[in-house]
RNA sequence: CGGGGCGUGGCGCAGCCUGGUAGCGCACCUGUUUUGGGUACAGGGGGUCGCGUGUUCGAAUCACGCCGCCCCGACCA
């Protein structure tokens, strides 16, 4: 992708709402745009990264055997009315009618809707246990968006259901679930904890929020030292299997927000394990039983020909809230630090003399080779300033950027940086691609978890 | 929802108190200059001053009403 023909609108100045890194870079990068409170415009750039988160949170749920379907945006009042939400649901909920008069609302969530779904059609524990997933955009009115697409009032979420036809079956739904996120946050590039989260009126264990370690954490988190840095399942994991001894695995060292930090259990951990920090909430998984289905009539017959309401789990993940998260954890003062699982390029391509033309002849043909191998480049091939061209590129993140000017290319070379940790080297034209795609496939092959 | 504040070109702001027909920096266009970390100089284009009503010879400026947006807190993915 050429930058001349990419729609790339970037700000040299700070906006003032902005108080946050991601807000601000994400604005400045012309990554969004806001059109009201909460609600935003995704521009090019960061399209592409939601698209690439997107693609990851696909891919571990197919993994985890969940299969997608997509809701609607706009739902009917009347299921709402049968769990009983419609009323009980405050003004965040966006209601709305049709030009007959109907109730509608905007859906801030799915419950109720697969509930309907799955209850036409699933009659029997034989076609169970179900996980249905989908990714849509969302409205809650929220009485205050804020800090850009971390709060937003319109969002995108991937929203997977469990049905299953007993408790015990429902365990092992979640734990699936559990073991899913745990790959797909690594795969992003961000070291996650699943907290234990507030379980409400149903009680028991499964419940967890999973939280991106940042510095700017919305949310104050309470961990056990030994949770940093642990082994996730691989990609050779067996999702049928036994999902206990991962799940243990990650659930008995200490970890807590303050909403559900204990004071006593906290004491027992030994001090120099003791780690608090700043975390953001990215997803959420919890086991609700027969909340909805138990209202809605959703049954099944078990083997001995009983009719039960089937049991039910919810595991959200906030995608569109990702890209806040990401840059919160992966910043400097000159902008974002894409993983390159999630980057909108892999590389940036600077060609610092457009006029020069064995300059754009080396651009030009190493942006064919790097497509052609599949590495995604945004070459830079205005006729901006040097120093512009530099500042831009930061400012977007890409992992790897190549600078090629007419100075280097004297002695034969090229300029390599890393954006990450701002180490540059020179390397010779000649075998520049080779060396390039290597990285970037090295990169990226980390960052899969294979 | 409590408390504070702001709406003036794409972005950041001044002007408002003390009414007289809009200005600065960045960005943009033209020229010169510069040429490896947001260059410098000169010229130029672009604004229903959030919306409405009122006061007045005259309103960005004063009054009233409405709308939008931001920040702190409580709440939430």
């Amino acid at each position: 992708m050429r930058l001349s023909s990419f729609y790339l609108p970037t700000l040299k100045e700070n906006p003032v709402e902005a108080t946050i890194a991601s807000h601000r870079f994400m604005l400045r990068a012309g990554m969004i745009r806001q059109e009201a409170a909460g609600i935003y415009a995704w521009l090019p750039l960061g399209l592409r990264v939601l698209r690439k988160i997107e693609k990851i949170v696909r891919e571990e749920q197919e993994r985890a055997g969940a299969v997608e379907l997509l809701m609607p945006t706009i739902q009917p009042a009347d299921l709402w009315s049968e769990s009983g939400r419609f009323d009980a649901y405050g003004p965040e909920m966006l209601r709305i009618q049709d030009r007959g008069g109907r109730d509608m609302l905007y859906g801030p969530t799915n419950e109720e809707m697969i509930t309907d779904i799955v209850r036409a059609n699933v009659k029997s524990y034989k076609q169970l246990p179900k996980m249905l997933y989908h990714i849509q955009w969302k409205f809650r009115d929220e009485v205050r968006p804020r800090f850009g697409v971390m709060r937003g009032r319109e969002f995108l979420m991937k929203d997977t259901y469990s049905f299953d036809a007993s408790p015990e079956d429902a365990r092992k739904s979640y734990l699936k679930m559990f073991a899913a996120y745990l790959r797909t946050f690594r795969r992003m590039g961000l070291e996650t904890i699943p907290v234990k989260a507030d379980p409400g009126p149903i009680g028991g264990d499964l419940t967890h929020e999973f939280v991106v370690l940042a510095e700017n954490g919305e949310s104050d988190i309470y961990l056990h030292r030994g949770l940093i840095g642990k082994d996730i399942p691989g990609s050779d994991f067996d999702f049928q299997g036994n999902l206990e001894p991962i799940f243990s695995d990650w659930t008995s060292l200490y970890a807590a927000t303050d909403e559900m930090h204990d004071e006593a259990a906290w004491g027992e951990v030994p001090d120099e394990d003791k780690l608090s920090l700043r975390g953001i909430e990215v997803g959420h998984i919890f086991y609700f039983g027969t909340k909805y289905s138990e209202p809605m009539r959703a049954r099944v017959q078990t083997a001995e020909g009983k009719e039960v309401p089937m049991e039910m789990g919810s595991y959200g993940i906030g995608v569109s809230r990702l890209l806040g998260a990401l840059i919160e954890a992966h910043h400097d003062e000159d902008g974002p630090k894409w993983p390159a699982s999630v980057a909108p390029f892999h590389i940036g391509l600077v060609n610092l003399k457009v006029a020069d033309e064995e300059t754009s002849k080396v651009c030009a043909e190493l942006e064919a080779s790097l497509e052609a191998a599949g590495i995604e480049v945004l070459y830079e091939d205005t006729t901006d300033r040097a120093g512009e061209k530099f500042a831009r590129m930061d400012l977007c993140g890409l992992p790897f950027q190549i600078v090629v000017g007419p100075r280097g290319l004297k002695e034969g070379e090229l300029e390599l940086k890393i954006r990450k940790t701002g180490e540059k080297t020179s390397i010779p034209v000649d075998n520049a691609a080779t060396h390039i795609i290597k990285l970037v496939q090295e990169e990226l092959q980390l960052l899969a978890i294979a």
